[in-house]
DNA sequence: TTATCATATAGACATATTTATATATTTCTA
DNA sequence: TAGAAATATATAAATATGTCTATATGATAA
């Protein structure tokens, strides 16, 4: 059991189109703060907010290399997410 | 093209408990307002509010029988929005 | 047509959310 | 050890959301 919400907390973590693109720009790869931050309009204050409530989510992890935090999502919960709610709605 | 929102609209839809409550329930069999309203410890108005809010996303339909209206889920556009979801986080 | 039943809409209020500014924390480096 | 860089946390303001009460609309029946 990797997923430690359930499927209205994913969709409220997910409800925000800053947090949807987060997830997609860090499937790929990792990025540090700053990085993530310069892809949008945004304050680092706010992006870290955003990292934030998408950590508690149990959908990004973070690594500390020196004096930069890596991010990357956690794949495999996010897709697991979507099946779980998905399977609430495919009572065939 | 079935489905009238985006990734980021299915998910404020769906965040919030009762939206996905009333999601589930007329999965299988249509109900009328006031049937969807005894399930839920809400009022009659708040009831009605969740539906236009599911109806605008397309993820309801509703006809009129005489003076109740029958609601039931658009199933496979629900599970649709679900799998555009999930492809998003599925760049494998 | 008038009354009644079923549902929708309007308005108000409390709470939640998103964002920003200011500041704290952590780590490295000079 | 002091300063700087990267990130997090605290706080506040504006907006959005969920809920209620009151009322309007639509459909049927007397």
């Amino acid at each position: 059991m990797t997923s430690k919400i359930d499927c209205v907390e994913f969709c409220k973590v997910l409800s925000d189109p800053t947090r949807q693109k987060i997830l997609e720009m860090l499937l790929e790869k990792e990025k540090t703060v700053n990085e993530i931050v310069e892809a949008f309009d945004l304050t680092q204050p706010t992006v870290s907010h955003h990292l934030n409530i998408l950590s508690r989510g149990n959908l990004l992890s973070s690594r500390r290399d020196g004096k930069q935090i890596y991010y990357r999502t956690n794949q495999d919960n996010v897709v697991q997410c979507c099946g779980k709610l998905m399977a609430k709605f495919e009572t065939d």
